[in-house]
DNA sequence: CTCATTATTGGTAATTTTGTCAAATATGCA
DNA sequence: TGCATATTTGACAAAATTACCAATAATGAG
């Protein structure tokens, strides 16, 4: 792998490590309805502001979201819709392992 | 977030934090095109076999990829091409990030 | 101005991730 | 059987991530 290439997969690693936590799906996810100010996000979330602050500036940094001040509020909304549409997909992988794990399941009540 | 919903945001999670990583991402597209053993893999990636196999066991730890033993070798393979759609956001959120720092720095030049 | 509210930042400890080396395993071949 | 090849695993240090608390901005209301 030449040194532009690998270049090029850390920056996809990078946005795709931005969304890699259970607080940050969501927050992608709650914001696809509309934009959010960061109280109403930790009420939902039910974690320290500072830890949701930080969360959603890292999803900021990556581009993801993206942030408009009003008043004392900071309002945050999705930048890039089209990363829902790999949810789907995410889906299909779960269910596929639960699939997966049933039929392994199954074998050994067959062995007994 | 209820206790349900918070054990499924940690499940999509697991699945993305296995791609989120350069030589893991790699690996995927390099299974688009086909099924490949370890050797071959760790030949184009150039890094250390170990590290490689660890990667390997990651994606299909996550569900993501799958082997098959052939000889001496272990073939693996893409479980799930749905994921191979998302490059294309990921793609496109690197290319608004660029933009937008393209706007950041002609505005920086049209204030000298 | 002072206070309450909203949000971000710095410090810190616990946990996780990562890469490498060495050792262990497995397979096919002479 | 003994050996070479292919792969995985364990140990371990370095680096990154995460959550919380406390401290620091920034803004609007009284």
């Amino acid at each position: 792998m030449n040194d532009a290439t690998r270049k090029q997969y850390v920056a996809r690693a990078s946005i795709i490590k931005a969304m890699a936590h259970p607080t940050r799906l969501f927050v992608i996810e709650a914001l696809e309805k509309g934009e959010r100010c960061v109280n109403d996000l930790t009420d939902m979330i039910g974690a320290d502001m500072s830890t949701v602050s930080k969360h959603l500036s890292i999803l900021k940094n990556a581009g993801i979201i993206g942030d408009k001040k009003s008043g004392t509020s900071v309002f945050y909304h999705l930048k890039t819709p089209c990363i829902l549409g790999f949810f789907g997909c995410i889906e299909d992988v779960i269910e596929s392992n639960m699939r997966q794990q049933g039929e392994v399941l199954k074998s050994c009540k067959a062995r007994r």
